[in-house]
DNA sequence: AACCGTTGCCAACACGTGTTGGCAAACACT
DNA sequence: AGTGTTTGCCAACACGTGTTGGCAACGGTT
């Protein structure tokens, strides 16, 4: 809002911007989005609290720019029909180990409606867009999709935020292993007769 | 801390601590640990915010009466071995439908570090305890506990929290058949070799 | 060198929060 | 009837929050 929005040229100020952006992104992930306060994440960034607003509007604003989340799913045409939950599991596990994006939108959803709303369309468009590549039924798509979210959300839920110490001590493959086999049958498994 | 603990005769003032712990249920189900003011929950109850804090000494007093929280499990050295997922999952759901104390002790475990471990207790002490009457090895039975503890609060998550539209519109029937399974190969399924 | 937009900090405001102390009415008991 | 306790409300405090406006230093352009 402070240059047109698509002027390609650098700012002098983009080192800050992203300075600002990732300690918000850390700060929304360990205290969600009502305990992360513009003051603890300027003083993480090394800035003065009104730069936060200047370029990013407001508090909500900011939110908005550090939870922009793509899921990155691969392509799944070319993945073996057999084994797309573990492919699956996989990926997600590897995605948000070291990226806190994700967590700071899991703790936001909680509490915060838009971030809810965010969480909403990420696992709407992206996972259903993915799972209906090989699906058939419409709304059969969406409850697959629902239903691995499901799973995946409470992984991220119970390894991450609330830290269920089983959950934390299995290493990837252990999980792997056990959850792998449900979003396989949440994909491919035949509906209810 | 008005009275001695564990006198036994009723307060006047019983059917005050009554409709404030009801309110802060519903608040803090509805709007998570920090958004719920002492004011809003006062309001709902119909009473002074100066009562709440007489009767429940803080917010996080308050907090800890009203997200006191039992799973009520139900025995399941009865059941028949191949059935107990689909039995979990039936008392889950009927257990936390039209009951916020989960729910709330779900928001706020997002961002309140006390509420997480409650969450962790109830699901390490009670959970892990239950899958232990049938179980046989220590961190096995632990671990098959967290993986239950997975599926079921992702439900809840995807459900009750960011409420994803496929997991609102299925009805429990339809839950049931397919999260049972999971639960079903979490309990009794055989472990990595 | 003079100019103008950018970057940054400081101080302050308005507001909502949890929390406290005091005081009046209602009650229980002798 | 009189006394001590309980229940409730009011007003206020101290504090932290998001947010704003002004002012100094800097950088590039002419």
């Amino acid at each position: 809002m402070t240059a047109p929005a698509h002027s390609t040229q650098p700012r002098r100020s983009d080192v800050t911007r992203a300075a600002i952006l990732q300690a918000a992104r850390e700060r929304f992930a360990a205290d969600g989005y009502e305990r992360a306060t513009i003051r603890a994440i300027a003083a993480d960034a090394r800035i003065d609290p009104s730069m936060v607003m200047r370029y990013y509007g407001s508090k909500e604003g900011l939110f908005g720019a550090a939870a922009e989340f793509d899921l990155r799913l691969p392509d799944l045409t070319d993945v073996p029909p057999g084994r797309l939950g573990e492919v699956l599991v996989r990926h997600f596990l590897a995605r948000w180990e070291g990226d806190d994006t994700l967590v700071a939108l899991l703790r936001a959803a909680s509490t915060n409606p838009g971030a809810a709303e965010r969480m909403r369309g990420i696992f709407a468009d992206q996972l259903t867009s993915t799972v209906a590549t090989f699906g058939t039924e419409e709304t059969m798509t969406a409850r697959r999709a629902g239903l691995v979210a499901s799973q995946i959300l409470g992984l991220a839920f119970t390894r991450y935020i609330v830290r269920l110490p089983p959950m934390v001590e299995m290493d990837p493959e252990e999980l792997v292993f056990w959850v792998a086999p449900t979003l396989q049958r949440y994909l491919t498994g035949q509906p209810e007769s």
